[in-house]
Order: structure tokens, then sequence, then C-alpha cells
DNA sequence: ACTATAGCGGAATTTCGATTCCGCTTGTAG
DNA sequence: CTACAAGCGGAATCGAAATTCCGCTATAGT
């Protein structure tokens, strides 16, 4: 503080709610580091290091930082883009002809998006938080309440399945698409297939009570 | 050193092998060490730390490690005892009277053991090597191997599913045993009958052939 | 009881990754 | 074109764990 103060412009404030408009360049960084998360994450899991982000969005770490607080930030933006595609899926699930075919779709989708995403499978492991907020933010409780009502519906998917069940299968199929565990490797598609056999109608009935 | 060095008496050289007996403080240390980090281990999971592993087997850390060198090193014999239980398991599956009982309470105990046990869970997640080389250790592949075709023969287990299978199986339902996800919380044992439902002969006949 | 050791305890060291800090650069409004 | 604040980069800091080190203590053979 030299001599005088301008007066503050009160530049940008074109943008509705409390929030400024980014000035460009932050908003090309933004987007880059992003990307460049999606991807590390991606590969590596949730042990990826902040430096790394930063390097391979050609930014410094100052910069991660600016964009996001903490890691935990960031990986709960990135989940919550999942989520949101995860949700996207299941309204689509919802138009298919066959209810069936939309249900098995979808958790066929569900355990793919996870082989593609060692990250996301790491937070379903290891997050509960982060996961939760991000399943309840993309509507997806109501979403698999409605699929998996339409399927019973029809007569399809046995009658003692809840929607809650829904997830937790999502949560174990998560895990074997990761399994690099010597004989397990890459067999994930079958427990799919066995899983979707064992929510055929009619079931044998013996599903324990939720405690 | 300071004058003469009396001649080494060769102490306690009864044992066979190269390794000598242990004092008994020392083996009394080493129970307690194996003890408490079964403990720790199983509740907290792999974060579980050295410093606290020695705290609670009233213990200096150096004394946890002149027993185990590494952390790495403790985890795996802890995983061994494990994967022997799993072992024993298996082998009283095969003398049921009834085959599908062997193989269906078998996987129920996979389940279970893991639902009791943060840290194997963690281990079967995450350590491909020492899990694979305990589960060959224990000899588990072959036991699996005729858990399956023993079920297959008395026809009431689906006969396009492998033993490489049940690993598979094992290592998904492992972590929904933990998970904490909100709606999943606790509803395992109905992911268990679903797979078994699945598993059941004669199966829709859809299963991906392993890659 | 005596002494050479095996074995012990736990403070100090190392390692490594997240996060902070601050002087410099750049976009932008006037 | 200028001035100023928004943004930037990345070295330095902090913190948390694993692991090492070494003087001290208890065991066991004589």
């Amino acid at each position: 503080m030299t001599t005088a103060t301008h007066k503050r412009p009160a530049s940008g404030e074109e943008l509705a709610g409390g929030r400024r408009a980014l000035r460009a360049d932050a908003r090309r960084n933004h987007e880059a580091v992003i990307a460049a998360a999606k991807k590390l994450f991606a590969d590596q899991g949730l042990d990826a290091q902040m430096p790394d982000v930063a390097r391979s969005a050609n930014v410094g770490v100052g910069t991660v930082y600016r964009h996001f607080p903490t890691k935990h930030d960031l990986i709960a933006a990135l989940v919550a883009e999942r989520f949101e595609r995860l949700a996207q899926k299941a309204r689509e699930a919802l138009q298919t002809e066959d209810a069936w075919e939309g249900i098995s779709d979808f958790i066929r989708f569900c355990a793919q998006i996870q082989a593609d995403d060692r990250g996301l499978c790491e937070v379903m492991g290891s997050r509960p938080d982060v996961m939760d907020a991000a399943a309840r933010a993309a509507g997806l409780p109501e979403l698999c309440d409605r699929l998996v009502k339409r399927a019973q519906r029809s007569g399809q998917l046995r009658r003692d399945l809840a929607w809650e069940d829904i997830p937790m299968i999502a949560c174990g199929l998560g895990r074997i698409t990761q399994a690099t565990v010597g004989p397990a490797t890459g067999r994930w598609p079958r427990l799919v297939e066995i899983i979707l056999d064992g929510l055929r109608a009619p079931g044998s009935g013996r599903l324990p009570r939720c405690p």
C-alpha cells in the first residue's frame, strides 16, 4: 500500500449467485486439471499424487490447490461426475422396452465403469462418505428403486430384492474388476452374469432379511 | 572387546535346521506381537500402525521389528494363518454328505472370515502378490478345484463354473462385508445368497469365457 | 553367583506426500 | 496503454509413518 487505492471496479459481477466470473486462463487450467486428474486417478487409483496431477496438467501445484483446496475435494469432483454418468445410464435403463434388459444392463454398466476407473473403484470401497454423498446427489437411490420395481412388476426380477441391494452389488463387482489376484484376473464379466442369474425370478426365496 | 573372549559355547544348537532356539522371553514376545497384530489389523485394517501394535503387545517397536523385519512381513504372517484356516474349512467341506452343502458353506465361510477381519479383506483387495502366495501355499487352488468338481458331479453346481471363479467370488464378497456404504451396510449375507442362487445348476449358460 | 549374549525399549531418523506461501506474471477494465 | 488484482509456479514446510540405532537388561550356560 503505497499511495492511493483505486476504487474497486466491482468487475465481472455479471454472474448470478455469489460467484465471480473466472479469468480465461483460470477456466482453461481448471479444465486441464480435471482432465489430468481424471486420467491419473483412473489409471493409478487414489494414490496418484497431487504433484503428478499438476505436472500432467502442465500447471504448478499451487494452481491445482487454488481450484481444489484439498485432494479430497478434487476426488469428490471426479466422483460426482462419474455418478452423474451412472444416473444418466439409469435413466436410459428405465426407457428400455424390456424391464429386465434395463436393470441388467445397468448392472453391467456399473461393473464396466469401475473396471475402467480404478480411482472410482477405490472410492466405492473405502470412502463411504464421498460415495454416499455423490450417489444421493445424483438421485441414484430413487433411480435404483424404480429399476427394481419395474423389473419386479414385469415378473422378471426376484421379488425379494430391494433397491439397496443394487449399490451393494455394484460395490462388490467393482472390486473384482480391479483384481489382479492371479486366478481371478479378468474374469469379472463372469461374476456379473452369475449374479444376474441369481437375480432372476423367482429366486430361491432365501435372502436373509437386512438386519 | 577388553581382554579375552570366551569361546562361543555354540549354545542351544539342539534345533534342527539352521535356526537357533529362541530365548524364553523372545518366544513369549513373538506370541504377544502376533496376537496384538491380529486384533489390530482385524479391527482397523492395514493402516494399523506398527507403534500401536508394539504398544498393544506391551513391547517396544524395536522388538516388533526384530521378529518381523517389515510391516509387510508381519502382515504376510497373519495372512498365511488366515489362509490356513480357510484351507482347513475347505477340507471339511469336502467331507460333507451333500456336495452342494460343502461348497456353499465354504463360500459363506469365505465371506464370514473376511467380515470378521478387515485387514484380511484389504489384503484380498489390494495385495495380489501376498494373497496369491498365501493361497498357493495353503493349497487352495487344488482344494477349490475339488470342491467345484464334486458339486458338479453331483449335478448341483452349474457346469460352466471353473475353480478360478471361487477366489474371484470370495474376493468380491469380501469387499461388501466391510462396506459401510450407507444403504449397503450389513446386507452382505444377502449377496452371498444371491450369488449362491446364481451358482445352482443348471445356470443360464451365459457365462462369458475367461479371456 | 557370574558373564557373554540375545533380546529389549523407545528416542531419533528417514521417507514421502499433502499443503502452504509468497514473489512474479498475465488478463482485463477503463 | 496502464494499473491492479486475479492467478500462477514451485520451492519450502508440515506431518505422519515406517524403520533404524544403540545403550541397557534379562536369560542361560558354567
